[in-house]
DNA sequence: AATGAATGAGTATTCATTCAT
DNA sequence: CATGAATGAATACTCATTCAT
């Protein structure tokens, strides 16, 4: 687990957007960050952006083509790396119990590190998502690719990966989603684990119920 | 099951915003739906639900408000009418494993029944749940409901009941939204016993974690 | 003063739109006036009127052909209504200074009987009297008549009869303004022959001045 | 007299909105002056102001947030300079009569050099007086303290100083309604010696009429 | 005569984007 | 590189008017 924290924090530094940013592009997306996690990509005008960033709005055109590209792009760094990062740590772990556990603890590093940022991908991911070119490994592909080899490897009955990793994902999901809305409280670190034997006890009833049909 | 059955048929209809509706009110909700399902709130215009309903941009304002008010209306419905009914669905059953089932099988028919419905619930909730004065029972609070009294009966070890929640709606959810985005195939109904047998497991592993800890 | 007073009754009844009217054109009206008088005739939306007036906003378009025509008819009728009475006062009246203090008198009592109507008649001028197509005596012409008639009789030096009448009319409206703007308190007309004195001083004045120059 | 016509000068320029405004805000309030002047507040669009002034209407709202604003502002720096004006008039002459002279000659002056911002005032004054905050002196409240100044020296006998501003108030803006309205013609300017005179005729007549009762 | 749902043109306002400085 | 005034298209909303009942 020491080596998944460690690689966390190198990533999770580099997706964080700056959030202490100096640099006028940094100030921009971060303050595009928060404003987007709060309001909605829609109910936030460049104008907004501008005057969070402490900038002008045509300084935003410096570095963005637009706030469509803003917003997609943002979107598509902190998605992609999340998958590319996920990739690394099933990589680094032989077994799926392991690897479903250093996943879970990713994502609730992620949120505790920068939940404004969890909750932009989690709000923006509708209107982003069909938008998004191909450009490397999703999580969700990661975490399908996941519980296909582990039917692959006969541990489990052949369930549909995409059915296992709607589960894995529903569980750590919502529960951060639960905490956005203030239903949990206190970091999610430390409710990985239990996340995790959560997410492994669901894959293992879904496989059970089909192989009873 | 069969009660279940007869009781989500009776209140599906009533959810259901007259799918085949001929008035103008009604041709105005169902366009409505249908469109924030597909584009998001933000991204449809008064001018493009009345095209949908094939009326004049001003009749939306005879029944509505304005946009705000028929979305969260129209939210708040639909919202609200899932969770009395699955108030009512778990009143029917005694057992913790049978409500939790009946429940899963409300929100595959119900998402079967109307996609578009379903679809709209889940990307307006982040828009219009903050502004939802309580208004009667939602469906996350009969599902904490149900997972308290199980912790209640002494049947699982004290968990929070919002984690119980989370897991299963995620569960539920997570496999609705991979369904909306291709990723899953056919009517979700079916997979309904999967899932629940999924979400107990979860719960029961949840419980067994904190017990340990 | 009391033939004017008998008249003024007369006259005044008719031109009160129906204060206490019990049909649907005398509702409409009576509801328009008030409206109009205090918020102007932009101000006022034809919803708005038939709310007051409790009539559907269809069956305004019995009576009028629209808004427009209801404001220009109800002005009108008031405005050369007011027109007809200072004539017949005028008529009724040998000496300039007699006149002036029965039509002041006639203007002070209009107001005190229907403040609304007066002041719909003060704020409405600037929209209406453009549009208005000479249908008889206004009262402008009727008070520059009288104080031409005196100069005729060779009572006063040749002022322009407009700039008599002015300031015949300022005194008297802008008493009425300062009473509706709450400067000035308790009902006009015992003020009237205070009024009618300033106002033949005021003409003596201007007659003087002319000379001199 | 010639002290008063410097300041009004001075003064006036200021007031006069850039008649020959060539900066953007300037365009805009010149021509929304215009416009209101000629077609009251409600009866000209943003479009039509933009139109005139020659930029887009977008500019409007970098300098006022809505057009109720830019009248609401508009009236205001022209009713309180005015009122401030007055006051300055007024403290730099000793005696009453001198005092309404300057005053009379002032709004002669003011109508002579932009008759349109007179207008704006005339009309405008139903919609915006009732929203002006009490920030700073105003033409009215000028003009009564010059009257109760004058009852205090005892010079005449105790009328409302209210009813006084009014007759006098009502001698020169119903004369400049009158020009607008094209019943008198050629500047006022020279018409102030002669209004004057009227007002102070029709303060005496007022006092007297009031001492005898 | 009266109703009130529906119309559709008109209006204020917002906001992403551009560009001269 | 950054600024911020200006643009102009898009959008929500209003409201006088019509018309089937």
């Amino acid at each position: 687990m020491a080596g998944i924290h460690i690689m966390s924090e190198r990533s999770l530094t580099r997706v964080n957007f700056n959030v202490r940013a100096t640099g006028v592009k940094g100030r921009i997306e971060r303050a595009a960050i928060e404003l987007f996690a709060a309001r909605g990509v829609d109910g936030v005008s460049i104008a907004d952006i501008a005057a969070a960033a402490g900038v002008a709005q045509g300084a935003l055109y410096r570095h963005y083509r637009g706030k469509d590209e803003l917003a997609t792009q943002l979107f598509a760094d902190a998605y992609l790396r999340t998958g590319t990062d996920l990739a690394a740590i099933c990589g680094a772990q032989p077994r799926f119990a392991a690897r479903i556990e250093a996943m879970v603890t990713h994502f609730c590093a992620l949120y505790d590190r920068d939940a404004a940022l969890f909750r932009f991908m989690l709000i923006a991911q509708h209107d982003v998502l069909p938008r998004l070119n191909d450009a490397g490994p999703t999580p969700v592909a990661v975490i399908e690719g996941t519980v296909a080899d582990e039917i692959s490897a006969g541990e489990i009955a052949a369930i549909s990966p995409a059915e296992g990793a709607a589960a894995i994902m529903g569980i750590v999901l919502q529960t951060a989603l639960f905490h956005i809305y203030g239903r949990l409280a206190g970091p999610l670190l430390p409710r990985a684990p239990a996340l995790a034997r959560a997410a492994i006890a669901a894959i293992a009833a879904l496989a059970s119920a089909k192989q009873r049909s």
